[in-house]
RNA sequence: CGCGGAGUGGAGCAGCCCGGUAGCUCGUCGGGCUCAUAACCCGAAGGUCGUAGGUUCAAAUCCUACCUCCGCAA
């Protein structure tokens, strides 16, 4: 049952606004921000800087940490926010309130006490069509799941991850061949047009919060790496469209890839950086690979339970990306899959 | 000092262990052929073998240092 919308918010010249966030998904809405009239921003919080890089293991700060830096807003590096809320109430001014928390891509969970904490809530920026995907991986599983919608959701947080009521939505379609990264790019800029939308709401007093229909709610949980190998088995039962859409979703993160066996080397991993499916019609039969197979005949060809899919840009372990047909110039003796 | 791979004509690679004439698959250019192809045939151009030292009669190859690129792990 649909609960009616109910209004929430106040009148006021500026806002008092904490930020949390981690990577550079979250700097453009970041800068929107920082630079809107009536946000006054306290502080912005990040996890601590990490060990990051190869070879030397220098310190990494997160992207949002160095663009507050640069913005001069004071910087609090926490390792779990809960713990920390003393910090940020010293952060306020003596006669001044916390009225918003803002929340994108964070890495971090907020308990109870800190969600009630600002004067109008926290608000979560999350990068999909709420009730839809729900979980630390919203973009990547939207392109999976072959979609042809999505958007940014603002909801007021609450204790349960991503359940809170829906304030603000934009929308945008994702094209047919788009990566996860691409869409990414886009979201990322649509998040900073959704929040000072957002905000022009509170000052109009004109917020409203719809809850989320529990019986579409679907979750996009973590994505690791191992979730981007395309073995065998995976080829054998999924659709060639199954398996471009995770291509294109997992890049360029978490990746795809799958093992290769060449003549008289130890097997090899072979990143997939982009691939397209093939009509049958488009190669001579001889190259047709059988599902779950590797045919190397002119391209890199997988064969998947329908079509068969052309790895088109490839990297081998230790090499720089190139060209199917690049990589099998260099190939002496037979290629096979794990 | 986290582990590992790689720099060789325009591209992708072999050759290095065991030092002795620069090789493979492509691309490019010229010519030919076909109704046609991710086609085929003939010919040609193009390389200080990442950089700097060292060993040697002789170094892509062995030794040392450095530069650059990349995979894993976080």
């Amino acid at each position: 049952m649909r609960m009616r919308p109910q209004k929430v918010g106040a009148m006021k010249e500026r806002y008092n606004v904490i930020y949390c966030g981690t990577p550079e998904f979250a700097v453009p809405t970041l800068d929107a921000l920082a630079n809107h009239p009536n946000i006054n921003l306290l502080a912005i919080v990040t996890p601590p800087s990490k060990a990051a890089g190869r070879g030397l293991q220098q310190l990494c700060a997160p992207p949002v940490a160095e663009r507050a830096v640069t913005l001069n807003i004071p910087l609090l590096q926490s390792e779990n926010i809960n713990n920390d809320i003393e910090k940020l109430r010293a952060l306020t001014p003596a006669n001044e309130q916390i009225d918003l928390i803002i929340v994108l891509a964070f890495c971090q969970f907020l308990k109870g006490e800190i969600l009630s904490l600002p004067t109008l809530g926290c608000f979560n920026i999350h990068a999909s069509l709420l009730p839809k995907y729900r979980g630390a991986a919203p973009i990547q599983h939207a392109i999976l799941s072959g979609d042809t919608i999505t958007g940014i959701t603002i909801q007021k947080m609450v204790k349960k991850m991503d359940a809170g009521d829906v304030v603000h939505t934009e929308t945008t379609t994702i094209a047919p061949h788009e990566t996860g990264g691409e869409l990414a790019l886009r979201l990322q800029a649509l998040s900073a047009t959704a929040i000072t939308s957002f905000i022009d709401k509170i000052k109009k007093n004109a917020l409203l919060a719809t809850p989320q229909v529990e019986s579409l709610v679907t979750y996009a949980p973590s994505l690791y790496r191992d979730d981007g190998a395309i073995t065998k088995e995976l080829l054998q039962k999924s659709s060639a469209e199954a398996i471009y859409n995770r291509i294109r979703a997992f890049n360029p993160w978490p990746g795809t890839f799958c093992h290769l066996n060449c003549a008289k080397q130890k097997q090899q991993r072979l990143k997939i950086i982009s691939a397209q499916i093939v009509s049958p019609a488009e190669i001579p039969s001889s190259a047709h690979p059988a599902p779950g197979h590797l045919c190397t005949e002119k391209w890199l060809l997988l064969g998947s339970a329908d079509r068969p899919i052309r790895l088109t840009q490839v990297q081998l372990e230790g090499k720089k990306v190139c060209k199917d047909s690049e990589l099998l110039n260099g190939i002496r003796g037979e290629l096979t899959l794990e």
